[in-house]
RNA sequence: GGCCUCAUCGUCUAACGGUUAGGACACGGCCUUUUCAAGGCUGUAAUCGGAGUUCGAUUCUCCGUGAGGUCACCA
């Protein structure tokens, strides 16, 4: 029989990451075992479901690059709940009880129960082994609001029945769950698929990840810059590794031939996103038009925010720069409006006191920029570039110490006290511009 | 509290009875064409506790302890 898994999202609150994980596991499985994935979305609860969250749900896997092989809105099964759930009281399986509701002692509702035999529940668990429960405390539990209006475990049990489907891979929160939906999946004559229920993913703290205390929301991770390769690559081996446990980088493809349900681990995992920025940056040097393009854009906007003129070529050359500074987009927002790029577009305030070398006691700084002024001044226009520069004043600076040369050189053109090298810095300004603020410095 | 599950560096993890307990993130140090970044090298850091079983336990068993999950007419 060939595999048949399903991932099965309610559409109640932003898809957060604990849903991706538990998602990619399915599909890693369902792709290695050459098997099928189903997207089922959970709108039974008509009263906390939202538009907004369902196209949340899409977005999200479109996103990650996780597509399905069928895809169906579970409302769309209620004829059949509505039929197995008049079946199961015709039966005497499940019977209609009359019952003031619980959140209005006034009104009169008719729940279905189920009539639970009280056995003790037995079921395998592929990552946990043998799981038994004691049933009788469930008591005849309730297993639809209303011979119309079946609740959650009556209608996965069904359409996981209907569907076929051979593996249930899910959270470990649900394996509390999991003796009641026998109880109704064996009421129901269905075969009992294969158990997996996998670790939570944890906050700092060690509890369950929530909506309220912790950032989850997977379209917050993308707004900030993340990449879903990234995202991707780490949250799979939150909770499963191969075995040899010293390969870090996975691509989707590669994490589908290494995957198997043996490696995914026992205890919950902690989400930890100075992991998740290293894995970002990983990804991120790969880029290469795509970067350039993405940088631009955010460089754009917020230089123009700061009143800055925009210089599509200067800022072009600054882009291998940001590259290096960066673990995910976000970072670009945070240098850009910290004022780091500026001297790049604009003439630097620079401090007198700043400008010698801060080891340096010579008091030849001024000296050291005349000199300078002068060996950039005989460079060609056209080969005005950070090697030539560089070539141009290097023995000089070796000569006199390359602090006392090249502090007051990459302070003049920064008025920073960090800053790239001075000869990218000279080499995007162009010649002109090094050489008026190297002059302004020296007039200090 | 009942039931269920789990337990190796701060974090993610490897070691399926024998290793100087390995790797990665983070952190510290050093190096590299001043500073910053990136990169390279390197260091600090862990088997929850107690009994067993065994020549030998991170690994197997039991008991503690701790942590988490779950106890709906939500999903």
């Amino acid at each position: 029989m060939s595999v048949r898994v399903r991932i099965a999202p309610s559409p109640t609150g932003y898809f957060h990451f604990g849903l991706a994980r538990t998602a990619l596991y399915n599909y890693l499985f369902a792709k290695k075992e050459g098997g099928a994935i189903i997207l089922r979305v959970e709108d039974t609860d008509k009263k906390r479901n939202s538009p907004e969250f369902l196209q949340d749900i899409y977005d999200s896997f479109n996103w990650l690059g996780l597509s399905f092989d069928e895809k169906y809105v579970q409302s769309e099964h209620l004829e059949r709940h509505k039929e197995l759930l008049r079946k199961l009281v015709a039966e005497d399986k499940a019977y209609i009880s009359k019952e003031v509701a619980k959140d209005d002692s006034v009104r009169e509702v008719e729940v279905v129960r189920l009539r639970n035999p009280g056995r003790s529940i037995t079921f395998n668990d592929v990552i946990r082994g043998d799981i038994t429960f004691d049933t009788t405390e469930l008591k005849d539990f309730v297993i639809a609001r209303s011979i119309d209006d079946p609740l959650y475990h009556f209608a996965v049990v069904v359409d996981d029945g209907d569907a076929q489907i051979t593996h249930i891979i899910r959270g470990e929160d649900h394996i509390s769950n999991t003796p009641r939906q026998i109880l109704i999946q064996e009421a129901l004559g269905y075969p009992r698929p294969v158990y997996a229920h996998l670790p939570l993913i944890l906050a700092p703290d060690r509890t369950k990840m929530s909506k309220r205390k912790h950032q989850t929301a997977l379209k917050d991770f993308r707004a900030k810059g993340y990449l879903p390769e990234a995202m991707i690559n780490f949250i799979a081996l939150l909770g499963w590794s191969e075995g040899a446990g010293d390969r870090e980088l996975y691509t989707l493809p590669e994490l589908i031939e290494a995957f198997s349900l043996e490696g995914i681990h026992k205890a919950g995992a902690v989400f930890n996103e100075e992991k998740l920025r290293w894995y970002n940056r990983q990804y991120l040097v790969l880029k290469g038009e795509e970067f350039t393009m993405d940088v631009l854009n955010i460089m754009k906007t917020e230089l123009e925010g700061r009143g800055i003129l925009w210089d599509d070529g200067k800022a072009r050359l600054l882009v291998p720069i940001i590259r290096e500074r960066i673990s995910i987009y976000d970072d670009v927002r945070a240098l850009v409006q910290d004022g780091e790029f500026d001297y790049f577009f604009s003439e630097p305030s620079v401090d007198a006191a700043k400008i010698p070398d801060r080891k340096s006691t010579s008091g030849m700084a001024k000296e050291h920029l005349t000199f300078v002024a002068q060996a950039l001044e005989k460079i060609p226009d056209d080969a005005y570039d950070a090697a030539t520069l560089k070539d141009a004043l290097w023995d000089y600076a070796e000569e006199k110490g390359r602090g006392a040369v090249l502090w007051p050189l990459r302070y003049a053109l920064s008025g920073r006290d960090k800053s790239p090298d001075p000869f990218t810095i000279a080499a995007i300004i162009g010649k002109d511009e090094t050489l008026k603020r190297i002059r302004a410095a020296s007039e200090q």
